[in-house]
RNA sequence: GUCUCAGUAGCUCAGUUGGAUAGAGCAACAGCCUUCUAAGCUGUGGGUCGGGGGUUCGAAUCCCUCCUGAGACGCCA
């Protein structure tokens, strides 16, 4: 169970690894093992101190029933000329004798965060399986510390890592009079959890969406509209009737081949300042923004600029005069390009043959607008997968004029959404409309409400945080390159591995609370059951879903950390589900509210630290947290 | 053709900085609401980890090779 986030050693009770691997190094010493002794083989890239060379061994035992933390002795084997089984029965004999000289278990109150590194009551025992050391912590110290952490969030929601720091992200950037389709919900949503992470990390982030409001095809759509457009409908529904000119006016290119001629002629005035022109283009953009708005406003995604390709028109010329001044602008084949044989790279296009520019020399100046004028330390792109060598290519570039912010500039990539297993293209206007999804998915959650319970007061808004939950969740819990089959049904799924189940169980843990008399709605601090945790001196013998439970809560810190350092927010979207399956798991086996005093209070106390996890990670994801639903 | 990414249960995917018996969800079947929200919980069945070689005490994980799919590869963005 839960095997996704527990079997990776790293991040599992990591806190207290460190302890129990100082604890191994005193043993080893004892039994004369020291890094000396240790051959070369075995200490390869190792940390040279034992304890972290120790730490760097510990691992989860594939079986909660073996024990808490493992150390597998294989690799001693040769240097000590002992059978790995010989060597793990040593280490834990010495363990035992080490514990029961403690006097641990008629100190349960001594063990504590406080505990001194080599404090021997941290451990309960140690047991052998073969080569494997395994050992068990003491449950009521570990739940202790870690209800007291959350209580105080001791890194569990923030961290400092990006004080002082400036994030660009660049995210959503759908284009202009096209529809907003489900195609671009993954960099909206991926972007915007990214944004939340390096915000919970200290990082200031600047949440940019750069519109696809340039180019030939503003051209073909001006064109298109003068031809074929019919105002009033246009006017009337602004978004549709411009993809459906702008699709036409492909269809009628195939039959009438100088039309092509025609469309990049109108982009050609455009260019120019066509007054005409330009108010036809600024207003395809109002009514896009408009319409984009509304899909922003349910997926409450919020930007610092909405800055067009457009707003780069003035700033390609510096870019392209300083290229040349720093000698790395080349004519190949009639164009200036900017070689990367040494990175081995294909030649990055700065200008075409006839001198306009291209998609490189516009990313260029919106990197070093980002940098000079926003003052970013870190440049992110959340742009689907097909641009890496693109992306490639500009950071390359930006290293080459010797900028260092190049090592800070990362391309997060995603795979495709494809629909019935082809790509989608506007241009044929295949497209599935986000808009729709997202009121569809609302709909199915009002029916849900409806039945299940009728009296939910707010039923309107919780419907739309759990429809919307569900898209975006199922969106983001696999970060995967892999391409997406856009499936209606699967995004929209309530049940199993879901953004609503996640909100249900959120919702369930205030319930308990709420009947507890310990929480008000949409409290987001601490309530008293889990300030008053370490004050908790009954915390005997969890069972075994308090111990689980408190692992895995125990492991948010870590998670949250890597998912930053990973640009993964999958990471959180696993650890919430996996958070949940347990409480679930602990709500269904150990009653709560009918315990006895210390058992009930202990009880509230996790179910608060688990609420104010799940609704952390939650908003981490961009997803609301209904008190009830 | 070159490069990049991917291939794990019927489906969607975890696990990939090497460790013990490869895990979830969906779908199927069987149970659990007079007790804290059944959008939940429990159980059953389901696997040549794409194929083959190699390194290692140990490989889904590292190396080589082949197969399959997707994407990118100079004047679109």
């Amino acid at each position: 169970m839960n095997s996704r986030i527990c079997r990776q050693r790293m991040l599992t009770v990591q806190q207290y690894m460190t302890r129990v691997s100082h604890l191994l190094a005193e043993i080893f010493t004892e039994l004369g093992i020291d890094t000396d002794t240790l051959d070369s083989s075995v200490r390869t890239g190792g940390p040279a101190d034992l304890s972290s060379l120790l730490w760097s061994w510990l691992e989860l035992p594939p079986d909660k029933t073996m024990g808490d933390i493992a150390l597998p002795c294989f690799r001693l084997a040769k240097t000590l000329r002992q059978a790995p089984v010989a060597i793990a029965t040593s280490i834990a004999d010495a363990v035992t004798a080490h514990i029961a000289a403690a006097g641990a278990n008629d100190a349960e109150q001594v063990a504590s965060a406080a505990a001194p590194p080599n404090d021997w009551t941290l451990l309960t025992d140690a047991t052998t399986a073969g080569p494997y050391v395994n050992l068990r912590l003491r449950r009521s110290s570990v739940t202790r510390d870690v209800l007291h952490a959350i209580a105080m969030d001791n890194g569990y929601c923030h961290s400092g890592r990006g004080a002082g720091k400036i994030a660009a992200i660049d995210l959503s950037s759908p284009n202009i009079a096209k529809p907003f389709g489900i195609g671009h919900l993954r960099s909206t949503v991926i972007g915007t959890a990214i944004a939340n992470l390096m915000e919970s990390d200290g990082y200031q982030t600047l949440r940019i969406n750069h519109l696809g409001d340039w180019g030939t095809q503003f051209g073909k759509i001006i064109t298109s509209y003068r031809l074929y457009g019919d105002p009033d409908k246009v006017r009337a529904n602004p978004i549709p009737e411009l993809n459906d000119l702008y699709v036409f006016f492909h269809q009628q290119e195939k039959l009438h081949p100088e039309l092509e001629d025609e469309g990049r002629a109108a982009f050609l005035r455009l260019e120019e300042g066509d007054p005409d022109s330009l108010a036809l283009w600024q207003w395809m953009i109002e009514v896009s923004m408009v319409e984009f708005q509304r899909t922003y406003d349910l997926l409450s995604s919020r930007f610092d600029f909405n800055l067009g390709e457009s707003f780069y028109n003035d700033k390609m010329q510096a870019v392209i005069d300083e290229l040349r001044e720093k000698g790395l602008l080349e004519v190949s084949e009639g164009a200036e390009v900017v070689r990367l044989d040494e990175e081995n790279l294909p030649p990055c296009l700065i200008r075409k043959s006839d001198g306009a520019t291209l998609y490189p020399t516009r990313d260029l100046a919106a990197a070093l607008y980002r940098h000079h004028a926003l003052h970013a330390d870190e440049l992110i792109y959340v742009v689907g997968g097909e641009q890496r060598l693109h992306f490639a290519q500009l950071f390359a570039v930006l290293a080459r004029m010797g900028y260092d912010f190049a090592a800070h500039c990362s391309h997060v990539a995603f795979g495709m959404m494809l629909l019935e297993g082809k790509k989608m293209s506007t241009r044929k206007g295949q497209v599935v409309r986000l808009q729709e999804v997202l009121e569809e998915a609302i709909a199915r959650a009002k029916a849900i409400i409806s039945e299940k319970n009728p009296l939910l007061p707010d039923a309107d808004a919780v419907a739309r945080a759990v429809g919307v939950g569900a898209v975006v969740f199922n969106d983001l819990k696999n970060n995967r390159l892999h391409d997406i089959d856009f499936s209606l049904d699967k995004a929209l799924a309530f049940d199993g591995e879901t953004g609503p189940y996640v909100q249900y169980t959120h919702a369930r843990t205030c319930s308990v609370l709420r009947k507890a008399g310990l929480l008000a709605d949409g409290d987001a601090s601490p309530g008293e059951a889990l300030t008053s945790a370490d004050s908790l001196s009954e915390i005997q013998t969890l069972e075994e879903p308090e111990w689980e439970l408190t692992k895995l809560l125990s492991q948010y810190p870590q998670v949250r950390l890597r998912a930053i350092d990973e640009r993964d927010p999958s990471l959180i979207a696993k650890l919430a589900m996996d958070i949940c399956q347990e409480y679930n798991h602990f709500y269904h086996d150990c009653p709560i509210l009918t315990s006895t005093a210390a058992i009930r209070e202990r009880r509230l106390a996790l179910t608060d630290a688990t609420r104010l996890l799940i609704r952390h990670a939650l908003s981490l994801l961009g997803l609301e947290a209904p008190a009830s639903m």
